[in-house]
DNA sequence: AAAATATACTTTGCATGCAAAATATATTAG
DNA sequence: CTAATATATTTTGCATGCAAAGTATATTTT
């Protein structure tokens, strides 16, 4: 091979690839139970954490795509997890809210971290904490 | 919170998504150029280190889904960037082979690996390989 | 205050990723 | 040898990710 450089084993970014889709596909059994796609279990993990707040909001903390949080959210409203409300202050605005039946999905989805977790048994902790650290640092060129 | 488990910011997964989702826009930059998306520059290096090879066979080492793979080849052989020829032996069989065009384009790529490197000042040599060597881990764990 | 800009979203068009069904060809079982 | 099964690839339908254009509402400029 003329450029090392260029060998697919070499490539930092298609480990990446292959982990990412990886993981997300090892996620569907435990969501498939929820009737959760991947993206929209995110958007659940962030109301979870802090209700009410803006799409621009949601947008900032799951770093879901502008164009697919549309979609993903009017999906999510014809569920009845959430509700959309405009907001009175700034009416170019509109407010996520959860909805009795996405408050109730957060006991049903407290097992899955440690069900997923179960599917990596060549990490341990100290390294998964590593890979936390690294990943941050590559997140963090990259806004 | 009720769960930190659910907390978005102890989830790996999330790390992941959001480095492979960014890692594949600092490259679009640079693949735009070649008129290349990123999975379609992942079969050109799986070609440039192993020609006609089977679509099976390349399936296997970019880890691109199937359903795609007939499209993202398609594309590439309208491109005249490789050609497809049917397996003599096992008619079931096609081969993907690179063309003029396509083998002339791996000068133009041996830039792109030193380029995106640039883009993340945060992450040195060390920590580079430390993170291969942790998602290989992962990606193990995957099959 | 009217015009120019900026902000918050939505819509559109294209390229995957994925699961499941469909095709075509090989191989194996009985 | 024929039926059943396995393998290689394509097709289909749905859910994003992404860029660019469009819409509505706020804010700033002049």
């Amino acid at each position: 091979m003329k450029y090392p450089q260029l060998k697919l084993d070499n490539q930092l970014c298609h480990r990446l690839y292959m982990a990412s889709n990886g993981i997300a596909r090892a996620y569907r059994d435990s969501l498939n139970q929820l009737d959760l796609t991947y993206p929209q279990y995110v958007v659940m993990m962030a109301l979870w954490e802090k209700d009410q707040i803006s799409i621009a909001e949601l947008l900032e903390k799951t770093a879901i795509d502008g164009g697919a949080m549309t979609q993903i959210l009017k999906k999510m409203s014809d569920k009845a997890l959430v509700s959309i409300t405009k907001d009175s202050q700034d009416k170019r605005k509109r407010l996520v809210q959860l909805e009795a039946k996405g408050k109730a999905m957060q006991d049903q989805a407290a097992d899955i971290p440690s069900q997923i977790r179960c599917r990596f048994p060549s990490i341990n902790e100290q390294q998964a904490l590593q890979l936390i650290e690294l990943l941050d640092l590559v997140n963090s060129d990259l806004n």
